[in-house]
DNA sequence: TATGAATGAGAATTCATTCAT
DNA sequence: TATGAATGAATTCTCATTCAT
């Protein structure tokens, strides 16, 4: 079952959700077809086991960051954001699905909790972030991320453009946080 | 065959190219399916005269943009570039293209025009700019323009966001274009 | 088109609905499969098709006979609608079809209509049966005369039944109608 | 087994020999696949025993209802007959079966007994009615039985509709009997 | 003896493309 | 030149049955 999971994403990967066929999952994955649909219904399930491990993936990731957010420089947050959602996108198949034209409530719940996970995550850095701020920056962040990853990966990481993203969310980082007092007088 | 093109757009527009069935886009042209394939001798050929439309819609951007491109502002320019991006990705069809599993060479014609036009501008703007700045600096603002284009429409413009997108863009462009010497001293 | 309705027709009849295979539609009736699902975008359209032409069937059978009903004998009534029904339920896949565990509204409309002209029958033949009556003789004289064509195809017309099932008609029709006075008289 | 086949019985019932699974067979009787094959070496056996079971309650019917069956008024017998046949086929399963398509042996062996232990009550009421008689209005007594079964299942047991099918059964039999001496004279 | 994973032959349905008229 | 019927390979999904453990 691991290994059907694991060609289903390599599959997707490659060719999409649309063109990823049943056929050629089950031969990658050493399966036959009928075995296939014992532990997936259908090719749907597929693609949401794979969301909802990156779902996964995206909690430990966060809490593990959150953990030590507070204490970071406004630029290693950016760094640290990025760098957190690259690894998190390097899964291509993930992005071919939330890129694909039909939408399942798993992906929503994913993008959701991306962008609530971001927001907390600003918001545990700079205490004072007006929650309304902090969801449009995630929304900005999520977005940006899901782009580098997905440039990283079709021409290249040509090191000189991943520093222009990375100094890019480092100055919007930088000028959505840097004005905010970090412990507001009491007077 | 202006209206097959216009039908085929809006089915992928809709669909994505690999559901859009060419039986559609003969039905909602008014054309017959025969007479389709007399003008387009295959499915993919459709896809690529959209592109090549968006390209010749590209060129014409620029050429008007690029005319008054020296006089203007760090953020006026970031302003400009990312509205010239984001009217000509408003053709969604493009975005779904450009995001399909087959990749075309007009497609990939398109992305290499889009990057140099835009160092181009880059560099009509800022004569001092070191071309390979301008090409990593084009990368990062096509990534970045097709992202807002695509959030724009999958999520509804909320204005808070798309000013941060803006700002994102002028912070990045003035960091690198701000420090330029405009006019270098001879001396 | 025609042939693959007799072939579909021939193939229900034969192993019915679930068991009749496209393929096997298709090969019967000297077409490919995809020209098949050019004409019948799938198996229960062709069953619907089928339902609806036994449907005009009945109404044809039904005005013919309804023309000189009033004349007729309580036995000739009684022989002339179970012939009638013979005639209509001869079509093996007709009660295939009303035998099969998904029922179609057409299906619906058909036994609708069958038991709606039965009872108008019955009361043009006695115009003084109370609509109630008819409408409770008509559902009787459908299932069994259902029940007769079905005998009839699957065991063989020994001559012998069909006359004690002619003759159940007859009785039962004669006790339902036979006491009714034709001409109220007016006091 | 006696789980299984009740279970069987009832997944038949709802969905039809074809369309029921052996695995929700399985699952519904709480036992598994394998299991299940243990007892029932296909599906067909399953449905066969269903028929079987049917074939013994037939049998203790019968034997339960001859014993009083020569005192009976003809129309005490005919609705008798009536009332044993349709607590014969209220098992739904059992009317499915013999409307299905592929007819076993049992089936077979099953319709002829019936017809047959109808023809011997007939003669056990009226024992100087011939048997080529009995065997004929044995047929149409089971068709019709079998009828009305369908019928009260179906279309829910519309009380008036009821008492229309045993009326017809009541004239056929009166009809058919009533008029053999019942102690022909010995001269 | 009991289990339940594996199998694979079909089933329905779709659609780009061709070509005779 | 225009048409649209014909094609058939490809795709998703089902299920009775087997057999190693």
């Amino acid at each position: 079952m691991a290994a059907i999971l694991e060609a289903a994403e390599a599959v997707i990967a490659e060719k999409g959700y649309e063109s990823a066929t049943m056929a050629e999952i089950a031969a990658r994955s050493g399966t036959k077809i009928g075995s296939l649909y014992r532990f997936f219904p259908n090719k749907e399930s597929l693609a949401n086991t794979i969301v909802v491990s990156a779902l996964e993936n995206l909690k430990a990731m966060f809490d593990q960051f959150d953990a030590d957010a507070k204490a970071l420089s406004i630029q290693a947050l950016a760094d640290g954001l990025l760098a957190l959602f690259i690894r998190l996108f390097s899964r291509r198949a993930l992005r071919k699905l939330s890129a694909s034209d039909d939408w399942s409530i798993k992906q929503e719940e994913f993008r959701n909790t991306a962008l609530q996970r971001t927001a907390k995550t600003l918001r545990i850095h700079s205490s004072n972030l007006p929650k309304t701020s902090a969801a449009d920056i995630a929304a900005v962040l999520l977005s940006h991320a899901k782009t580098v990853a997905t440039y990283e990966e079709n021409f290249g990481s040509a090191p000189s453009i991943m520093v222009e993203f990375r100094d890019m969310t480092r100055l919007y980082l930088q000028s959505r946080l840097g004005t905010l007092e970090k412990h507001p007088s009491p007077f």
